[in-house]
DNA sequence: TTATGGGTTTACGTATACACTAATTGACAT
DNA sequence: ATGTCAATTAGTGTATACGTAAACCCATAA
């Protein structure tokens, strides 16, 4: 999983691998939400699409299965990974767990340049809020987090926890609109710094953690409001 | 990342997809360091090996390469990953870091049956280390590590924790053999033990962390006696 | 002796063809 | 009308073939 948006975050050359060139395609599509979960990805369909073999899409489609994006199905072919809303609060409490383990170590080592860089960052978030740009704050808020990554000068560590959170991204915006939690969202950030600032990485840790799971309430409020409204499809079952 | 195992979990049916068996096969030679890291992985010579066409040679590769266990090299084909001392440790320092968060859920969510049967396990590792059966306590440690991913009750978070050890299960067993190493493992283990009967998940945790942080130490003083009396070959450089 | 240039070769990346499994559909019997 | 079985078909899994780019080697010149 560790190298799964390294080449993404490469340039978007097109004279790059096919095969590369479809994964993160496909990555994205699916991140973002405009693959739904459960829907079948046909291999000649996706060729089709991409103006390419077979064998490229196949070699694609093996990594997403790798990466947990897509789920094979005996030889019925892959589908986007079904996520039930247990497996989704699972992921985002190890998301929590993992944010909260980076930041005490981050909070331990890192260089003061890293800390005013940090500051830097969330000053600069308040107008975001203010203006309720969300699409912004998400920008920033991930940029937020891979600072806190990188400060744990701790190379593998900081791509374990760049994956868990890709992997909730298609589900972290939509967490955003909730009410207003993108100004709670700052307040927590701004309580996260001041224990930063104090060098009390335990006690970063733990309001990271609630940070976090706060998050994940909110997303889990949004969701049941819309299974409420809107009567679950359940587009492909066994 | 999380899927990496689950085939190699199942059975050893030679009924399997060929690039499964492949992808498996490479994985356990990889892992047990059969292959030395930097060395490289040509296709055609790989098919020849397991009697197969390059087709289901080149996807299994693809998938280790997002697992991270090699790594491509332009179009010079892929290699066993080059890993650094520092990046072992990272990743040591990552194990440790994500045991301790486990052991801490595990610590408050688990139920008497699961305790009971980490207590059972705690037990019996008890015989192993008075007959210093070093490949009877790596077993062990396996499963022992493994109920306690489970009693997270956490599946995901259980899968990310699996990944990362079983990348370290290289280097793990060459640990074990340091000194005293296995009887001071035990004692740890037990400190651990205690405080998850007493439902401290917090000391539970930091006595995990120190646990595994003593393995990386044990197995950082065990390479550089062997650097120390090996020149280091550089297999491959670029 | 060393550096450079071109030719050769090797191996990757992609396309296409074939095989085989399993899902689907239709017919027939109950 | 419904259930079951067989035939068709659609799509995956694997093999093979082809194009291309990079590495290697050797010859030649400085």
């Amino acid at each position: 999983m560790a190298g799964l948006f390294k080449v993404a975050a490469e340039a978007e050359e097109d004279g790059g691998l096919l095969s590369d060139r479809i994964r993160n395609a496909l990555t994205d599509e699916i991140a973002s939400g405009a693959l739904v979960a459960g829907s079948a990805l046909e291999e000649q369909q996706l060729a089709d699409r991409f103006g390419a073999s077979r064998t490229p899409v196949r070699e694609a489609l093996r990594q997403l299965v790798v990466s947990g994006l897509v789920e094979v199905r005996g030889r019925r072919g892959v589908v986007v990974a079904r996520m039930t809303p247990e497996r989704i609060m699972d992921m985002f409490e190890t998301s929590a767990e993992v944010e909260a383990m980076c930041v005490r170590l981050a909070t331990y080592r890192m260089t003061p340049l890293e800390r005013s860089r940090l500051i830097e960052l969330h000053e600069g978030s308040r107008a975001m809020v203010e203006a309720s740009d969300v699409d912004a704050y998400d920008a920033f808020n991930r940029v937020f987090h891979e600072c806190i990554y990188s400060a744990t000068h701790n190379s593998f560590m900081a791509e374990q926890a760049q994956d868990v959170r890709a992997r909730l991204s298609a589900f972290r915006r939509t967490q955003l609109r909730q009410g207003d939690r993108i100004r709670k969202s700052r307040d927590e950030h701004d309580a996260i710094m001041q224990a930063i600032a104090e060098g009390d990485g335990e006690t970063a840790s733990r309001r990271m953690r609630a940070h976090m799971l706060n998050a994940a309430a909110a997303l889990r409020r949004y969701i049941e409001d819309r299974v409420r409204s809107v009567q679950s499809p359940e587009p492909d079952d066994v």
